[in-house]
DNA sequence: GAACCGTAGTTGGTTTGACCAATGCGGTCA
DNA sequence: TGACCGCATTGGTCAAACCAACTACGGTTC
């Protein structure tokens, strides 16, 4: 390893070193405790208090460590006897939050969104059909399987939905590509789950895009990337132009 | 203000509604508050006792929502008199904060990160070529031209070629996909650099550089968007291809 | 003995109120 | 005029308390 160790998110800190915050000197010894292996995934912290102890600082101080490294998505916080902030095993999707506030501050709008999605996905679908994923398909077929058991309502089939994109994504095998692409579906899952709702003729519009699905499935299992690159942006792009304006 | 604004939603949230904790709700609250227009980039928000008096909540709470726009790179904190919290100018760069953070941390390699950029850019590629855009053309053109000048170094080129990529993606038209592409690019900029230097035969590595990119130009004006597509793709993955193991 | 239930203790969530530490502005004094 | 000093503002930090989930354990009941 060298001598310039991975650090905790603090680029180029215009701060004197004898001025740094309480957390930031928290975040630097959990971050210490880490890549000493005193600290591993799926270990669980200190409590807050013991915490505030060790290190000689107040809770708060120790609270807002703790939301840093929440907000990167590597601890994941419960409370109760026997629960407490635990490092997560799988460092959870921190783009969402900045995904939120980052389309706020363009002010972008859901048809920009969509069109993200739209670009990741269709080469997402090309790359699984083409490297035949068995993995992959199978999962695939497994919420297809789901969304058609009679019955199934809008919340129901939303989440199925989502979980189908999602491991599309993850089959191309693309940390970054799934966790961006989860973050900017996150970001307008409201407005798709009204967009669901206001659908005129549930059943039917429910057939078409389990047909439509069904059509992509079908491609990557054939091994068509291109057809299963355009199945998918057409899926997408039909669901959303009524909607948008 | 009707009451129902119109507002970006929230990543799912496993949390009951009324128990969200108080700094997710003033997350929400500013970001409602960007979106908005209320704040904008380079606005100075609230003192923290503003704010914490503003959506009735207590200090602490609001020190912890502020922390975790500073850990995502939105904002920035001095202390003092006429200073205090402030919207950071460009918000973009926080994508390439992360995007530097999960590098560091080893939860992305460079590969999927160069992997990511060439799904948005050969995306990118064939959409322009499609619309056939004059300006970004005459833009992409002008770039090439500066690279062909002698005695060109990795420097001077490596600037050209990243303004080159971005102006494609630019030329697509969307913001998000602009934002994202110029933070992996930038995530990655020491290491490009690096291995533009570890060339073998730079006039020569030149050449084809430039080579490429007037391909991808030429396929742009021709309005072959598959090919387009195709060389961006090559292009890139062929550059990296003996930087990766 | 097994299923149930309530209570105690642990842990995160939040508030209050206080004081310290930078920083810039404006007034004062030489 | 210019250097200086203090005050107001703002972030940084702490202490102590209470609330709210949640688990485990021990007692109760059948």
């Amino acid at each position: 390893m060298s001598d310039r160790s991975p650090r905790l998110d603090r680029p180029a800190d215009d701060r004197p070193a004898d001025s740094r915050r309480a957390f930031e000197e928290i975040l630097d010894r959990l971050e210490q405790a880490i890549a000493s292996g005193e600290l591993g995934p799926g270990d669980r912290l200190p409590s807050e208090r013991d915490l505030a102890a060790r290190f000689g600082v107040s809770r708060p101080s120790v609270r807002e460590a703790l939301r840093v490294l929440e907000a990167l998505g590597l601890v994941s916080v419960r409370r109760g006897a026997e629960h407490g902030v635990t490092l997560r095993e799988e460092p959870q999707n921190a783009f969402a939050h900045l995904f939120r506030f980052h389309l706020a501050l363009n002010h972008t709008s859901v048809a920009s969104l969509v069109e993200f999605r739209v670009a990741i996905e269709s080469w997402a679908a090309g790359l699984v059909a083409a490297r035949g994923g068995a993995e992959t398909l199978g999962e695939l077929e497994r919420q297809l399987d789901a969304m058609r058991q009679p019955g199934l309502g809008q919340v129901g089939f939303h989440s199925l939905d989502a979980a189908f994109h999602l491991e599309l994504v993850r089959g191309a095998g693309n940390e970054l590509a799934t966790s961006v692409l989860e973050a900017s579906r996150t970001a307008i899952q409201r407005t798709m789950l009204a967009a669901l709702v206001a659908k005129a003729d549930w059943p039917g519009t429910r057939d078409r895009l389990v047909r439509e699905h069904a059509g992509v499935v079908d491609a990557i299992r054939a091994g068509d990337g291109a057809a299963a690159s355009r199945l998918v942006t057409d899926h997408v792009t039909t669901f959303w132009r009524e909607h948008l304006d």
